[in-house]
DNA sequence: AAAACCATCAGT
DNA sequence: CTGATGGTTTTC
């Protein structure tokens, strides 16, 4: 590789193309003046001497075998302002295209440079730790850096931009100690190694409880505090705007709030880029945001907080769909930052990095936390009764559940939550409930029957080989398309199963309909409802959607729990567990009165480990399972889908990668040209994984392959 | 989208 | 051999 030092030889006169005796017809830049005049006149050597220079560059398009540096020539008006970590335009392939100015530098090994156009705004939006670690998400995920870029950076606003910064005052002493995280073991420590200036990484398992214990968002503000006592700074991270909020009004009383900088969408474009060239500039002690803020390179970083790190919302739906738990974790340990997990459960990606020793934990036993939290009860949901129709269901609702609304009702608002309705239907042994798996560990679907009778399967609903059987059901596997007849469960070997299915509203009217003198609210997630006061009501509320009552709910009412256990994706249980926590976290202590009844199967191991409060125990049971089953996060997954030929194609390349393993590719049952294919290896060589894939990437994206396909790493929605 | 690259071939 | 041609690859 030949550096060669950029010179008008190498540079400038291969720029100017001699046939038309000027430079680039179109750039507006310093060519068309500017080096015009140098041209003429000077020796070949000495003139662009001092002011050559290089920038490398990457251009903002997501073109896979794009993402890699290139260099532009930086003339000499430009070289005053232009700085690595600057917006630039330059021409690429004949158009003006954005870019990232990443490093500056006297030489290049390119033969010929086109010039850097202009610069889109002086600011540095990306200094070096940016850099790092927009470099570093990209790796993780075999996506592109402009691609994270992307997700990173708020939109630039020239107004924004000009406006003149107010003068702060020097801000008031933060206010870190007395916090519901020092209440919990080794939370006390964690706050004063933040204090002391030290990284400490921890998650946090917050107590499900509506009273100052189960205040996540003041502990996460006193963390946040005790960081800016170090003389640092922090980020805390919460799933959306709401959240976000509370987190604000919890700093409220434990740092200056002029020195608080809120980043969420709903700011708008001006206010969000103003805020965040303050955080860069050192004028945030605390950044509060949703999933963008997790990047955002404030200097002197000393935390990083994310409330509840399983939830949907931190998962990126854009390219290269990164996962704001690997974004915090990436960022602080790039930063030399702490980390701080909060939510009431232990997801099962938090539960490795804690069995690694990455994370300590700041917990309590399960008997404290239910001395702290509403009184769990768990009524019988048979299997009988949910596969009858809602009208039916409605009216076997269990007593339990009467009696507890009447009860709640007697001392505040009681809360209903519904399983939003229209969950994707899959398969369950009728034995032990489990979701059926095929030995691969993908999920089972039903792909016809067996016997001389053609398809006259029952399609939907309660699918089963009950009764007059015609033959038997064909079942097959969606990542490895092995089909069989002769299935069983991998758990208790029935050979019987189910298909679900789910029509709770209604239930959850009816319900309405039986307490007709009660104030009857609904909310979900397209109506949202402001707090509560303190007053006998009944609230329908869907998952997530759920008010918070002021005093805390007198009682809640959690139904159809099968029917969220019951999706057939991997994180079902998980996900079911954490619905039902943040729903008890709602409710005043039970020591007040507080009470949470769920409806659903109650010998099964996600309800019981909601009843004893246990996140611990099932998150390490879930654990040994998922690796005994070669999924994540003991195993790391990509998925590539698209055309079916392609996808051979690429199934085939990678043959010879014996430490990838291949599930598929299966083809699309709605189209038969649409497949997906499956790499899985082992969490150790994850890393390899997203090269690998990064690099098919590359290739056909460079090769312009036809047939598209899309892939991504830790795909979430796997079924 | 444009330019550069490259293999091929008709016309010397 | 040269220059024109057209398809492919690269893009600093």
């Amino acid at each position: 590789m030949s550096f060669r030092r950029l010179s008008r030889g190498t540079a400038l006169e291969s720029t100017v193309r001699p046939s038309a005796g000027r430079v680039e017809p179109v750039g507006d830049g310093w060519q068309a003046e500017g080096m015009a005049a140098q041209q003429d006149g000077s020796g070949p050597d000495q003139a662009l001497t001092e002011t050559a220079l290089v920038a490398q560059v990457y251009v903002d398009l997501s073109l896979p075998h794009l993402d890699h540096l290139f260099d532009y020539a930086v003339g000499p008006q430009l070289a005053e302002q232009v700085q690595p970590g600057v917006r630039a335009k330059v021409r690429f392939s004949g158009r003006l295209v954005d870019a990232y100015v990443m490093e500056l530098s006297p030489t290049s090994d390119q033969p010929r440079l086109l010039p850097l156009i202009r610069l889109a705004g002086s600011e540095v939006v990306l200094p070096p730790a940016g850099r790092r670690l927009l470099r570093a998400v990209a790796d993780h995920c075999g996506g592109s850096f402009v691609d994270v870029a992307r997700l990173a950076l708020p939109p630039r606003h020239a107004t924004a931009a000009r406006a003149q910064p107010p003068v702060l005052p020097p801000p008031a002493p933060p206010r870190w100690r007395d916090s519901p995280l020092a209440e919990y073991r080794a939370g006390d420590g964690f706050l004063a190694a933040l204090a002391a200036g030290g990284a400490p990484r921890a998650l946090w398992e917050v107590a499900p409880a509506a009273s100052p214990l189960g205040d996540w968002a003041d502990g996460l503000a006193a963390a946040a505090a005790a960081t800016v006592e170090s003389g640092r700074n922090a980020i805390l991270v919460a799933p959306d705007a709401k959240d976000c909020d509370r987190l604000v009004a919890a700093l409220q009383s434990r740092v200056d709030p002029r020195r608080v900088v809120r980043q969420t969408a709903d700011l708008g474009p001006a206010a969000r880029y103003r805020g965040y060239l303050a955080a860069l500039a050192g004028r945030a002690q605390v950044v509060v945001g949703s999933r963008a803020a997790a990047y955002l390179p404030l200097p002197e970083l000393g935390l990083i907080g994310l409330w509840d790190d399983a939830d949907d919302s931190y998962v990126e739906p854009r390219a290269p769909y990164p996962l704001t738990r690997d974004v915090v974790a990436l960022h602080a340990s790039g930063r030399g930052a702490g980390l701080l997990l909060a939510a009431h459960g232990r997801s099962p990606e938090a539960a490795a990095w804690l069995e690694q020793g990455w994370l300590r934990p700041i917990s309590q036993p399960p008997a404290w936390t239910r001395r702290q939290s509403a009184r769990t009860q768990v009524a019988g949901q048979s299997d009988q009764a949910e596969r009858l129709a809602p009208a039916v269901r409605s009216a076997r609702l269990p007593h339990d559940v009467f009696a507890v609304i009447r009860a709640g009702l007697g001392l505040g608002p009681v809360l209903i939550q519904v399983p939003h309705r229209g969950h994707r239907r899959g398969l369950f042994c009728r034995d032990c409930g489990q979701p059926l798996r095929c030995v691969c560990g993908g999920p089972l679907v039903e792909i016809g029957w067996t016997a001389a009778e053609p398809t006259s399967a029952p399609s939907s609903a309660s699918g089963r080989p009950g009764g007059r059987q015609v033959g038997r059901p064909q079942l097959s596997c969606r990542w490895c398309g092995r089909s069989s007849a002769d299935w069983r469960c991998l758990h208790c070997r029935s050979q019987r199963y189910r298909a679900t299915t789910t029509g709770a509203a209604r239930t959850a009217e009816e319900l309405a309909q039986a307490f007709p003198e009660v104030t009857v609210l609904h909310a979900d997630g397209d109506n949202p409802l402001p707090g509560l006061p303190d007053r006998p009501a009944l609230v329908v509320a869907t998952p997530g959607a759920e008010p918070t009552a002021e005093a805390g709910y007198a009682a809640a009412c959690l139904l159809d729990g099968a029917a969220l256990l019951a999706r057939p994706d991997l994180g079902a249980g998980p996900s079911a567990l954490r619905r039902w926590w943040a729903a008890t976290s709602l409710v005043r202590p039970g020591e007040v009165g507080g009470r949470v009844l769920l409806v659903a199967p109650p010998q099964d191991r996600t309800v019981q480990a909601w009843l004893r409060l246990d996140p611990a125990g099932f998150a390490s049971r879930e654990l040994a399972d998922r690796a005994l089953a070669h999924l994540p996060p003991a195993f790391r997954l990509a998925s590539l889908q698209g055309e079916a030929a392609a996808l051979a194609e690429v199934e085939a390349q990678l043959a010879a990668a014996s430490w990838v393993e291949r599930l598929g590719p299966t083809a699309d049952p709605g189209d038969p040209d649409q497949a997906r294919l499956i790499l899985r290896c082992p969490a150790a060589q994850g890393r390899d994984l997203a090269g690998l894939v990064r690099g098919l990437a590359q290739a056909r994206s460079g090769a312009k392959t036809p047939g598209a396909i899309s892939w991504r790493l830790d795909p979430v929605d796997l079924f």
